[in-house]
DNA sequence: GCAGCTACTATGTATTACGTTGTAGTCGGC
DNA sequence: GCCGACTACAACGTAATACATAGTAGCTGC
C-alpha cells in the first residue's frame, strides 16, 4: 500500500534529472546511480532514458558520445541553454509548490 | 510548454486533499475551492472526485450526506483513523522527499 | 567463442490529472 | 409549472509518466 511513494515521485523525476545535469554532464546509468543515492528519488533506467529522450526532443540537452572503459560507448547528456532556462523556471515553481503543500500539511490554509 | 506544472502536481494531489480533510470534513466542490486558492494546487472536480473515491475504497474517509442550501445533497468526507495514519506517513515522506529534491536543486548531492 | 558486465532501447502495464460531457437537485423568475 | 442558472456529483476518454520486463549491443577476460 505504498504506491503513493511512487506517485509522489511522478512529475518530479524530470526536475531531478535536470538538476543532476546542471553541474556536470552525465550518462544514463550514471544518473540512475546518482539519483539512487538520494532518498525517495531512486529511479530505474526505464524511467531515466525516456526522460532523457524527452529532454533531447525539447532541445534541453546536448548529447556527446564517448568511449566507455568497459562497455559500449556512453552517451553523455549536458544541459543546453534552453534546458538551463527551463530548469530555472522549474526550480522556481518547485519552491512555490513546496510552500503551498507545506501550508496545507501544516494546517495553515484558507 | 508548461505541462510540467501539471506533472509536478501529479502524485501530490491525494496528499493535499487529505490535508484539507485533516482539520474538518468537506464536500467535493468545497475541496476544489480550497485547493483553488493555494498556488499550484488548483485541481478540477474530475480530479477530486476520483481521488475521494479512491480514499473511500481504501477506507481512509467516511462519508456523510447532508442537504445543501441551494443544490443537490452534499457528500461530506472526513478522515478515518486509517486515513489519519496514512496522512501522517505521507507527510513524513513528503518532508523527506522535499529535502532530497532540494539537495539536488541546490547543488548539494553525492 | 562465451560469460559477465556495462550501457542503451523497446514494449507493455499501471496509475493519475484533466478536459469534456452529462445527470440530478434546488431556487427564482416568468 | 417550466425553464434557466447555479450547485454538486459522476462517467468517459485522453495524455502523460513511472516502472517492470525483455531485449540488443559493445567490451573485456578467460
Amino acid at each position: 500500500m505504498n504506491q503513493w511513494i511512487t506517485q509522489f515521485r511522478k512529475g518530479l523525476v524530470e526536475l531531478c534529472i535536470m538538476a543532476v545535469l546542471r553541474d556536470d554532464e552525465a550518462y544514463g546509468y550514471q544518473i540512475v546511480e546518482k539519483l539512487g543515492s538520494v532518498a525517495g528519488l531512486e529511479v530505474t533506467e526505464s524511467t531515466v532514458y525516456p526522460v532523457l529522450a524527452r529532454l533531447a526532443r525539447d532541445r534541453c540537452v546536448t548529447i556527446r558520445t564517448a568511449p566507455s572503459p568497459a562497455g559500449p560507448p556512453r552517451r553523455y547528456y549536458r544541459l543546453s541553454e534552453t534546458g538551463r532556462r527551463r530548469l530555472a523556471e522549474m526550480i522556481d515553481h518547485w519552491q512555490s509548490l513546496q510552500n503551498s503543500v507545506n501550508q496545507l500539511t501544516q494546517g495553515a490554509f484558507p
